[in-house]
DNA sequence: TAGGCCATCTGGTCCT
DNA sequence: AGGACCAGATGGCCTA
């Protein structure tokens, strides 16, 4: 299963700057200040006052926080698509239903638990049927 | 308008 | 070290 093509990103990137106001998390590049950054230099011996390696650190976290927030964004992609399968195999839910996630689940739960009730009732009726090699 | 639901971001933890 | 997973926070959308 693919996940996250260079479409769906742009798609992404386009839908969180619809999506949210928030200025200051959403692929926002000042969340970390200077003195941070520089703190961060200091602990693993890079001298602060070489600016361009701290725009650079600054750009690698920047970087590698985009990185994970797609892999986020695809994992909970695939989250939703799974609830949108198991909305499908439930009956008697048409599929134009809004369900939520949570629905969902406690309708699938209750669906299983009809189903092993069904079988159940299936074993005791079948122990009480006729032997069918006994002639 | 309050409340429910959702998508997203984020930092922490665990795993490979 | 980097990725997966998770839970908390936040803001937008929708509906009663």
């Amino acid at each position: 299963m693919s996940t996250g093509s260079v479409a769906s990103d742009a798609e992404d990137y386009e839908t969180c700057h619809r999506r949210t106001a928030r200025k200051i998390t959403c692929f926002n590049t000042s969340r970390y200040s200077d003195e941070e950054l520089e703190d961060d230099a200091l602990e693993v011996g890079i001298k602060p006052e070489r600016k361009l390696s701290k725009a650079h650190q600054k750009d690698a976290r920047q970087t590698q926080r985009n990185a994970a927030n797609a892999r986020e964004r695809a994992r909970m992609r695939v989250l939703s698509k799974a609830f949108s399968r198991l909305k499908t195999s439930l009956p008697w839910v048409p599929a134009d239903t809004k369900l939520s996630k949570l629905d969902t689940l406690r309708l699938a739960s209750s669906y299983i638990s009809h189903l092993r009730q069904l079988l159940q009732e299936d074993r005791f009726e079948r122990s009480f049927a006729h032997p069918v090699n006994l002639v």
